[in-house]
Order: C-alpha cells, then structure tokens, then sequence
DNA sequence: TCGATCACTTGACACCGTGTCAAGCCTCTT
DNA sequence: AAGAGGCTTGACACGGTGTCAAGTGATCGA
C-alpha cells in the first residue's frame, strides 16, 4: 500500500515527528516513538531518514516550508529606513521561533553528538545572521549605527540578542509573553545598536 | 590503599573529570573516561558519584570552591551606587563563566534527561539571578532604573544578557575577547536598564 | 495474466554507555 | 588474628541507535 501520493510516508513521518517534539516537552524523542506516531514501522522510518539527526533536520526543514518562512522575511527585506528594517527582521524571526523551537531544541541537543546535526544547525544561525547583517547594514546606511560598534560587531550583537537561547530564557523561563519578548527585543536592540542620533521610535 | 588524605580519591575523580571537560571540546566525557584519567577503577567512581549527573554536579560544586567563587562576589557587594554594582557584577559572574563553562555544558546537556541535573542548574541560575535582583534593587533606589520597567523585568532581562548562553555565542561562536564581552555587556546592561537621568559614565 | 518491483513489515542482532551486583584483594586498625 | 574500609575485577541487565535478511502484498509493465 504505498500511500496517497500527498500524504507519503515521508511526510507522515515528518508530521508526526514534528508533533511528538512539540508535545512531548522536553522529553527526548525516540525513533520508535516517531514510528508509533505515523503509524509505521520503525524501519519505515529509517528507510526513509538513516540517522535520527537525519530526521530532526528534516523536520526542520518541513517546519520552514509549511509555515512559509519566506514569506515571513520579505517584508523586512522591502523596509524604506534601517531602523524599520531592523524592526521588521526582529518581528519576523522573533514570531518564528516559537513555531521551530521544539525541533530546534532537539537539534541543539543532538549537536553536542552528531556532527551532521551541528552542521545542519550551524547554518540554520548564518542564515539568520545574514538577516542580521542586512538589518545592520541599512541601518549604517541611514548613518544610525553607534559610533563605537563596526558592521561586524553589530551583526554578532544583534545575532546574540535574537538567539533561541535569549528567546527561551525570557519566554520559557522567566514567563514573558510572545509579544513582551519582541517588544522588550525591539527595544534592546535599539539600545544595543542606534547611535543618539537615531530616530527615537519607528 | 586508602590514598593520601589530601587527595582523596574522590578529589582524584573530581579533577581528572574538571581536567577532561576541559580538555576535550564539545567530546561527551563517559565515566569510563573519567576512570581512567582519574586511574582508578569505573567501579571506584560509581562507588563516590551514584549516577553519571552526581559526578557533574559535584565537579561544578568543586569549581566553586577552588575557584572562590565567593570572593569573586565580594567587590559587587560592597559596591556604593546601583551603576558600580551592575558593573562589578558583570566583571564577577562574567569571567567566571569561561571557568566553569565546560562542566556547565555538560550539566546542561543532562538537564534534557535527567531531573536532578536540572534541578542542580536551575539551582545555580537562581543564584545568579538573585545577584542581578541585588544589581537591579540597587539602580531603582538610586533612582537610575527605567521608567518602562519594574524591577522583576529588570532582573529578568539582566539575568538574559548575564546567561552563559549569550557568553558562548559572543566569545566561542563570534570569537570576540573576554574583554570586548565584558565591556560590551556592560554597555548593553546600561542601555537596557538605565534611564537617561542615569550617569553615562561609571 | 505473469512476474517483477516497490514500499513496507517482522524479527533478529550488534554496539555503546549507564548503572548494578558479587566476589576478591590489600592494607590499616585493634 | 579478625575485621573493616576502600578499591578492583568481571559479569550482566537495560535502553536506544543503527543494521540486516527474509517476507508480504499491492501495483505496473510486458
């Protein structure tokens, strides 16, 4: 019975994944968990993903396609002023988040063993650093930068504040609201980055 | 053989797993491994640390105590106004965090399976919290906290900026210097919480 | 209609690291 | 001489990952 063709296996497995590590909190997430989930079995899994890390990066990536990420980023990258784009880039990936963080957590955690897992994930943070980066550069071409940071710096600066580590510690640990966290984020990175010249608010 | 009393074998263990942390970057360090640097039997280390996050634990208590971690505290304590006291206590926690980050990761990483190891962290993050809570205490009674913040939000977004996550990216991720994080960080803490009444200068 | 192939199942097994257990050994104490 | 403490040795159970081989049953092409 090889499946209705827009509900393969793969994407079984992948949505039932996904849903176990957003479920399950904090619990580790076994093959044959997956397995059980997608109503499969546990070779069915590993014929289609070898590796666990091989799954959970393939969920990562499920995860960005259906909830679009792209469409998420384009209207930072259609900002008029480097502080709205800054703005805009903080909403987009700050709101985002949430939706990968179960996924990412297990990633995350895999690294420290999988070398795969740490790569996949290594370029997950370059790709955001690169929005990063664009933030920043807009933000020296309006000529908004603080004096005493270079590109460079506020790139690393601004990449650090909208880690998921920065994200989990106010919204999961100290109990701070999805919208308290982009404010105060705004905010901070304002702080962080934008010379006394600056436009005050957006 | 019952050891020399100043070198307990339990002393023996605690370093060679310090040393091993230490040594092998991002390597998961197994109690055989621990066994055999300490040379002694697994069995002996089993004998001191029941479960693998014991020995952990009790490695980070050992850090401390070597470390006088205490002492490092001191200068925060008796500082005379809330900005000093922020500051010193930025310089304090922030370069204890290269010292202890190794068995702090590992401590991390068991934190996703295993329930003590996590209460032992949690534990050392509301110790460090309550340093922050003093910080913050000690700007709003000089009249120096922002307006648009009550103290606990204050502590929370202190303590954010003060975790070892946010260290590890700035230092081991961006490769900037101990130096450039402190100074850095106390930047970012000044714009984040003091109002502009507040003095720019320490 | 036969047979091949594809997608999956079943069940076994190796490997690794943690944690446990029992027996033995050496040395220091009394 | 007896005991006890502190360690060693070697075995084993368990759980999770990853592998392997054989088998099943639809579907598709000749």
């Amino acid at each position: 019975m090889p499946r209705s063709k827009d509900e393969s296996t793969r994407t079984l497995i992948l949505k039932a994944c996904r849903q176990l590590l957003e479920a399950g909190q904090g619990q580790a997430v076994r093959m044959s968990d997956v397995a059980k989930a997608a109503g499969v079995s546990r070779q069915a899994v590993y014929l289609h993903f070898p590796k666990r890390a091989d799954l959970l990066i393939e969920t990562a990536r499920h995860i960005d396609e259906e909830s679009d990420v792209d469409a998420r980023l384009a209207p930072s990258r259609s900002a008029t002023s480097g502080v709205q784009r800054l703005d805009l880039y903080i909403e987009a990936w700050g709101n985002y988040i949430p939706v990968v963080i179960p996924t990412a957590r297990a990633l995350i955690a895999m690294s420290d063993t999988d070398e795969d897992a740490r790569a996949a994930w290594d370029n997950r943070m370059a790709a955001m650093r690169h929005g990063c980066a664009a933030a920043v550069n807009a933000i020296t071409s309006d000529g908004h930068l603080l004096d005493s940071l270079d590109t460079d710096r506020a790139t690393d600066l601004l990449w650090t504040l909208l880690s998921v580590g920065h994200w989990e510690d106010l919204v999961q640990r100290c109990g701070w609201s999805q919208a308290a966290y982009i404010a105060s984020l705004k905010r901070l990175a304002r702080a962080a980055l934008l010379s006394d010249m600056a436009p005050a608010n957006a």
